[in-house]
RNA sequence: GGGGCGGUAGCUCAGCCGGUUAGAGCAGGGGACUCAUAAUCCCUGGGUCGUGGGUUCGAGUCCCACCCGCCCUACCA
């Protein structure tokens, strides 16, 4: 064996438009990704996981008009409130591309075009139809709902434009091989289908490219064409490489050469994630992508997100108000990873509450309190047994999180301090000093195993639970302390 | 119009290829304990498994139709 890690693999979130402040529907993809990427990480495997802001949209030059700002302002703005919820959420990311910064990107999106193009994949053609600006795509006249975006509610732009196009068509059997032969995966396997129900129904070729002027001359350049703009939807997915560098080192090892190159994305995306960018991909002779994972929304209280309806959650002020753990554990704990599922306020407190203060917390303030008292905080050495849970739940969490199952995982995580709970109720190390230092160690073994388990979903209050069970330089056991305070709902 | 996914105890949900009295968590009710954060542990759930048919010795679990919710996709006009 040497040194190197057992195997690659590249995460990617999606990255949003900036024309309005994170809520948590996005936060909830941030945190899977990140748990996906620290559970990995924590099984010696190579992790790099990329996270960003799509900030080349029409979408925010209209935002800022609106705000009567300048586009970069605005844009710079937003974008720095996603790039600040890494600290509230815990998250690790080892690389955030901004598109309209980051210089790297530019030069890839241009090199992607012209590998596509030398292929032949590129070419002209007038277009004319209904567009919206906030969904970044054409409608037929069917689609359209009253003649209003299906989407947004909104009403379309006649557009009539000379536009470049792309040769979706040509990479419909090539798709439909990787996905049926599983080397592109589409996570859950009802969105694979809907992927398969699309190759099926035909591709037709899509616009990639935007008048400059109808960009207002905010976007990347068409390479060879200075009277075009590359499309959003382009540019952005080309985010997955060019932050890397094509032809870099780093590259061929993230991308190249990896052995997992895993997207997550809202199914919404789902079109642009496993269609369009893997096509883009075969064109300019690249791997695709191996996984494309999709989840589903949140809803508030009932009701679709919308910033229309002003329901839209800050995830920054949830944290602020009940903590990076509770607003952690209620994404991994509740959210199904099939169908929509509903956040209230009332639901993160309870969750926090019962497994978090009531569970975990007060299960390890508790044995650690019983170690001092009985044993004078030092650990006790004797026996090596341990609850049955502590061999068997690493090995559920892990099958869990291999299926992309986090609700899955959480609870099966959960079995662990349950078990414990039980087990301190019937031998009640607090009434039989003789045996009590055996009872314990089975304990403190326990919570040990609890904190190694947490880590790649609540990283902070793992370190704590670990630092609970570790004795110090006197080899005693640090006070007990309450880990999780009880949380109560704060009016709005 | 076509396709998909859901519809299981008050609430949130498990139930793989059909098979003993349909499960868990929360809430509610009763009890225990006192190490702990009004915590923890034990007992307590008799629910037409959306509706109606069908297949089967036997169906939440398969087939058909229909209803409701959500999603994808198409078209006559």
């Amino acid at each position: 064996m040497t040194g190197g890690p057992l195997m690659t693999t590249y995460l990617t979130t999606t990255i949003p438009y900036v024309n309005a402040r994170p809520h948590l529907g996005f936060a909830l993809e941030l945190v899977q990704a990140d748990v996906l990427a620290r559970h990995r990480r924590a099984r010696g495997e190579g992790v790099r996981l990329l996270s960003g802001t799509d900030e080349n949209s029409l979408k925010n030059v209209l935002a800022a008009a609106a705000a009567g700002i300048e586009v970069r302002t605005l844009v710079d703005r937003n974008a720095a409130a996603f790039e600040a919820l890494q600290e509230p959420l815990a998250l690790r990311l080892d690389d955030f591309i901004r598109t309209s910064r980051d210089p790297r990107h530019p030069v890839g999106v241009a090199e992607l075009w012209r590998r596509c193009a030398a292929s032949g994949d590129l070419y002209q053609r007038h277009y004319r139809g209904q567009y919206c600006v906030g969904c970044e795509q054409f409608y037929t006249a069917e689609e359209l709902l009253g003649g209003r975006c299906p989407e947004h509610g909104t009403e379309p732009q006649f557009v009539e434009e000379e536009n470049w196009f792309f040769r979706l068509s040509r990479y419909t059997e090539q798709l439909r091989a990787a996905i049926t032969e599983d080397r592109l995966r589409i996570e859950p396997p009802a969105r694979r289908n809907e992927v398969l129900g699309l190759l099926a129904a035909g591709l037709p070729d899509f616009s990639v490219s935007r008048s400059r002027e109808r960009a207002h001359g905010w976007g990347i350049p068409v390479p060879g064409d200075a009277s075009q703009v590359i499309y959003v939807w382009w540019d952005a997915l080309g985010n997955y490489v060019t932050s890397l560098g094509l032809d870099s080192p780093d590259f061929d090892r993230w991308w190249r050469d990896s052995e997992r190159r895993i997207h997550l994305c809202g199914k919404g995306v789902l079109k642009f994630h496993a269609v369009y960018w893997p096509a883009l991909l075969l064109s300019a002779g690249l791997p695709l992508p191996t996984d494309v994972l999709v989840h589903d929304y949140l809803t508030v209280d009932g009701q679709k997100i919308s910033k229309s309806a002003g329901n839209t959650v800050d995830p920054v002020r949830l944290v602020d108000d009940y903590g990076t753990d509770a607003v952690r554990w209620w994404l991994l704990r509740e959210v199904a990873k099939v169908g929509d599922t509903d956040f209230t306020v009332n639901l993160l407190v309870e969750r926090a509450n019962s497994d978090l203060a009531g569970g975990i917390g007060n299960l390890v303030k508790r044995v650690v309190t019983l170690v001092h008292r009985q044993c004078d905080g030092r650990v006790p050495e004797l026996g090596s047994a341990d609850l049955p849970e502590c061999a068997t739940v690493p090995i559920e969490v892990a099958a869990a999180l291999d299926a992309y199952d986090f609700r899955r995982a959480t609870a099966a995580l959960w079995q662990l301090p349950a078990a414990a709970n039980r087990y301190l109720d019937q031998t009640r190390p607090w009434s039989d000093p003789s045996t009590a230092p055996c009872h314990l160690t089975v304990l403190l073994n326990a919570c040990r195993t609890l904190g190694e388990l947490l880590a790649p979903f609540l990283p902070g209050a793992a370190r704590e639970v670990s630092a609970q069970c570790t004795p110090g330089p006197d080899g005693r056991l640090p006070e007990a302390r309450t880990l999780f305070p009880r949380r109560y709902p704060q009016s709005v």
